[in-house]
RNA sequence: GGAGGGGUGACGGAGUGGCCGAACGUGCCGGUCUUGAAAACCGGAGAUGGGGUAACCUAUCCGCGAGUUCAAAUCUCGCCCCCUCCGCCA
């Protein structure tokens, strides 16, 4: 969303800026609209005024217990013509509102440009891949052959596209889960966070969800609820409307929660394993911060993603992802990629995205400078988040680059205090 | 789910139709006083949108949305949320 007076005034600004991720929009409409609205609305503002004092003066004359019928009559039908001429400002507006929603952000001029996958630009690796004996073996070969993955069953009370982890395989969920939020809490400074799960229409427009992505959604029956579909909702919106004292700058926190996708347009993806799920869960990082300091602050937010890899020495890539394949509301977005050895490939295991300020505007979140003195005025925030880390994805890359010859999976040895001191997975 | 009470500015809390963007108090900012601070006293200060180069002008906002009225924080209706008690329940 974008501030109005902003969005008339740099229109075709904006639409080069945008570039192909604009592609969508109804640029004339949109004009057409913004000028619209701002005339429409000087013109009911000078016949409000006009109504205000012709109220204040019937006042006057009952208070002088003079007629004032002439008066009242007059403002009776100032009153009726406003009133049609309010109702073409709205909707004016809500047509406005219809098309600014669904504009996405404007990426940051670091962001490499292109429309595929393939022209995102890599900035680093870490670590080297794992010495393993053929044959290599998938996740979902491992964990069924383990007796800790269940595809089959948790078809019986949901569907496809849900697992059942069960001894060892929820145990190391689990424990992935504790580690990485004892890390981020503990060494990484961040406030630990317990959601809700589901939440309502405002909070997911403030992140951006919708109104664009409804489609993505699991949505509650009868009442206007969803399923969030990662953290980030839950916990950007704790400050919807609100604004933030200088000093609390920045404010980081975790969370752990389940995440809920309808993955809509994604048959025939990933159709095998743990990889692509309607429910998967995520340990995930939302920073608040000051525009200045934003992208220093998604650096930061990156590499505490990548010392959760780096403390389970799994090797991965950093990406910076281009204008084409970024999510709506991201400005800049780096992709975490971790090794999986069965497929040879690099998976996405975390993205860490600076919104800058446009998830603060749709959500209305603002800081206030802390000098007593003029120029007190609050400004947006800027909002961040990243994956820290998609857990399910964790799991799979232990399962694999951890394998054994033998079908087990040595536990890494970061976990293992919380896995009750096993160093292997075996079958039991 | 049933019964009752309530949602006003950063906070507390007045206000039941017109000079109310809203008393008063606390907190905040500036000043006087003081070696400095506190206290006391004086003064200042809401948010958002629109117009204007600017000083400034203007509209909206008293949970949200409709309605009545020349005029609504105040009256009517619907909705949302919170609190207390009862029921149910992890």
């Amino acid at each position: 969303m974008y501030d109005l007076r902003l969005l008339r005034e740099n229109l075709d600004d904006l639409r080069d800026r945008l570039g192909p991720r604009g592609k969508d929009v109804a640029w004339q409409e949109l004009r057409t609209l913004a000028e619209d609205r701002r005339n429409q609305m000087v013109q009911v503002e000078e016949l409000r005024h006009q109504l205000k004092k012709g109220s204040d003066e019937v006042a006057r004359l009952k208070r002088e217990k003079q007629s004032a019928d002439y008066e009242m009559a007059a403002m009776k039908a100032l009153g009726e013509s406003i009133k049609e001429r309010e109702e073409q400002l709205r909707l004016v507006e809500e047509q406005l509102a219809h098309i600014a929603l669904r504009i996405p952000n404007v990426p940051h001029a670091s962001v490499p440009a292109g429309q595929q996958p393939e022209d995102n630009l890599e900035v680093r690796r870490w670590g080297t891949p794992p010495h393993l004996a053929e044959p290599i073996r998938t996740h979902w070969d491992l964990g069924e052959g383990l007796g800790i993955l269940d595809f089959d069953r948790a078809v019986r009370m949901a569907k496809a596209r849900f697992a059942v982890l069960t001894g060892m395989g929820a145990r190391l969920e689990r424990a992935l889960i504790n580690y990485m939020l004892d890390v981020h809490t503990t060494q990484h400074g961040y406030r630990e966070v317990l959601p809700p799960l589901l939440v309502n229409r405002v909070a997911m427009t403030g992140t951006g969800q919708l109104p664009k992505f409804e489609e993505d959604l699991f949505q509650v029956r009868d009442e206007e609820l969803f399923l969030i579909p990662t953290a980030e909702v839950p916990v950007t919106n704790l400050h919807r409307e609100e604004i933030l004292p200088e000093e609390r700058l920045p404010v980081r926190y975790t969370a752990y929660t389940p995440c809920f996708r309808r993955e809509a347009g994604s048959y025939g993806k990933d159709t095998r394993g743990l990889i692509r799920l309607h429910q998967f869960n995520k340990v995930e990082l939302v920073a608040f911060a000051k525009a200045e300091h934003s992208y220093d602050e998604l650096e930061r937010l990156t590499s505490h993603a990548e010392a959760i890899l780096q403390g389970l020495d799994l090797h991965y890539r950093v990406v910076a992802l281009c204008t084409g394949d970024m999510g709506f509301s991201a400005a800049k977005t780096y992709d975490i990629e971790v090794w999986l050895p069965s497929q040879q490939v690099f998976r996405e295991i975390s993205s860490c995205s600076n919104f800058e300020a446009f998830q603060a505007r749709r959500a209305n979140i603002r800081w206030r400078p802390k000098s007593g003195k003029k120029d007190t005025k609050s400004e947006f925030v800027h909002t961040l988040n990243g994956s820290g880390l998609a857990v399910g994805r964790t799991l799979v890359a232990i399962l694999e680059n951890y394998q054994q010859p033998d079908g087990t999976v040595a536990v890494p040895k970061v976990l293992q205090p919380y896995m009750g001191g096993i160093e292997k997975i075996e079958r039991s």
